[in-house]
DNA sequence: TGAAAAAGATAAAGCGCTTAACTATAAAAG
DNA sequence: CTTTTATAGTTAAGCGCTTTATCTTTTTCA
């Protein structure tokens, strides 16, 4: 039924360790008995069993992805990019869904490690460093994306999120707004973007009084209405509004709408992300951009990499946010004035 | 270093058969022998190592997914339901993205197999049986989702096209319209659902002329925008289009609105999928809802059911698609009136 | 021409597990 | 008290592969 090594071996009239050979290329083979034993093996369509291969320590060309939440786009964008990767360079994903849960990760990865794959990526929330350093512990490849870990040796590949909130404060400081609201769930990232947000208001001389404001247990673009829902009706009432993702940022967009808030005339609106729905939405949203299609690649290259044994020394990969402008945001109008 | 269960067999004082035994829940343990080692797997924290026993013919607990793209809200939501169920169960998914192209169709299913999954979700495009028949003669546990084979004996949850389409239709007509157009790409799922949508019209004793359009190589929003472009401006303009998934459906909001065309005064729009974009366009998309979740927990469902070998006929579960009105249709104007 | 070195191929052990066949023990039956 | 039978546990083969030590053949060159 199967065929295994020792039919392209009988067939082939050689030992299996030779056709082990052949198929590694290691050891010493002479030409000859090497393309008998690939025809061979073309013809009778034989594939080593992994399984067997993995069982003796090597490899299996699978790598652990962990994600928070597949649906949203910037993780859904992430991971084809990641995949795709991954599949130019023959690495299989088993994609795991953690819902920001962190028992879900634990058991992830406990389940991952059991199944041998080759390393994680992890994009999760994973406030917990505890279990990154057990895997790095047993010497387990992790590479960590979109998420940095500053102050702690591990290989990363992640945005300048520092950078990314500096810029949306810029743009909007530029536009005359003085007034700003923030919408972050309270996650690495987000506090660096935080940071550079409130840095270039600092070099203004401006103030944010704003600080961390999220709703748990709703769905970004319900969470971004409620709030600003809260924002704009409250007494110091915004004239920009900075989303730390689209998806927030299209849950403003909406709430602004519903309570009678032109955008960008009466509330400007920039996201992060740059993601497929920045688009989609109206008004188009102007937003930071991350690079989601060559973070994928780099932390997949990282990856193999890593795996290969190539890199021994840790690495952290910074890649650059940009301003998208579009149409969500503008000048702020002088106030009684036409 | 790594536990065996060599390593529990001498810490139990027994020997590995009888280990295996009690992990496998087989053959006759006593209690106390049984209750001894579980104790020390627990104690060393000893987990089976999967090869191993896939070596020996047993399951993986994984199962492979095959999607054209990830990054399509309808498929990253169907990805995460399926996923979810898979981990309410027990199971992990190897994500693959073919891209809607047949050739890597192929490379990820030799490659899966290879990687001994236990059985394949397809939700890919596959066009061509063949393939399916395939695995189907070799007894590989396969399931379709999101797209039927009639004719055919294959275990599938699909959607009821046909009703999608002839919901889509019915909405439309009772609003009054009778030059519809329609944007599709030409896959099996929408063949169907075209086919309801003109079963409705005839009904009616309308007809349609507009058949399959669609432009490869182009992502769905451009597609939709391309498209519609061409619809709006030619002779017979229609007064609504049925576009066969949401993020086309998108794609025709935007250039109507580009077109200085009205949504929905000037043109309706109905959509497909329900996905979470049709809530964060503008406006909200009325669109013809599929049951993701349930899809996604069903085919999960059926997938183990096939691997445990409780299903030796094949069976196919069909759920309906429902309308999910929203305000990107009204009724039609008179023409001439105001 | 012959001994040493190099090259090519092999046998066999072992990775961690399952399982069929078997042995030992205890309980039931004659 | 021996024989049968059920029960509890063990032995050992083997899954398909890698790899080390070993053996055989060919090449090299003094």
């Amino acid at each position: 039924m199967k065929v295994t090594i020792y039919d392209v071996a009988k067939e082939a009239n050689v030992s299996i360790a030779t056709v082990s050979k052949v198929i590694n290329n290691k050891g010493r083979i002479s030409d000859k008995t090497r393309k008998k034993v690939k025809t061979v093996m073309k013809q009778l369509n034989y594939h080593p069993n992994i399984f067997a291969s993995a069982l003796m320590g090597k490899q299996t060309k699978t790598v652990g992805l962990l994600i928070p939440d597949i649906a949203n786009p910037f993780f859904s964008e992430l991971a084809r990019s990641i995949e795709n990767r991954g599949h130019e360079k023959g690495y299989n994903l088993v994609i795991s869904n953690t819902n920001y849960d962190s028992v879900k990760e634990d058991q992830y990865l406990s389940l991952l490690k059991q199944k041998s794959v080759d390393g994680f990526i992890l994009a999760s929330g994973f406030e917990n460093l505890d279990k990154v350093q057990g895997l790095m512990k047993e010497d387990i490849p992790v590479v960590i994306v979109a998420r940095d870990f500053p102050m702690f040796s591990v290989n990363a590949v992640a945005l300048d999120d520092f950078m990314g909130g500096y810029l949306a404060a810029d743009h909007l400081i530029k536009l005359g707004h003085q007034n700003i609201g923030v919408i972050a769930r309270d996650l690495w990232s987000n506090r660096e973007r935080l940071r550079g947000f409130k840095h270039a208001l600092k070099e203004k001389g401006l103030e944010i009084n704003s600080n961390f404001e999220y709703i748990k247990g709703l769905d970004h673009v319900q969470a971004g209405k409620k709030l600003t829902q809260k924002y704009l009706t409250s007494e110091e009432c915004p004239s920009a509004i900075f989303a730390c993702n689209d998806l927030l940022a299209a849950g403003v967009i909406q709430m602004a709408k519903e309570l009678g808030f032109k955008v960008p005339e009466d509330l400007s609106i920039i996201g992060f992300d740059n993601t497929a729905i920045a688009t989609i939405i109206e008004p188009p949203l102007t937003t930071i951009a991350q690079p989601i299609e060559s973070m994928g690649k780099e932390v997949m290259d990282l990856m193999i990499s890593v795996i290969k044994g190539e890199k021994t020394d840790k690495s952290r990969i910074t890649l650059l946010p940009s301003l998208v402008k579009r149409k969500s945001t503008e000048a702020i109008k002088i106030k009684g004035k036409k």
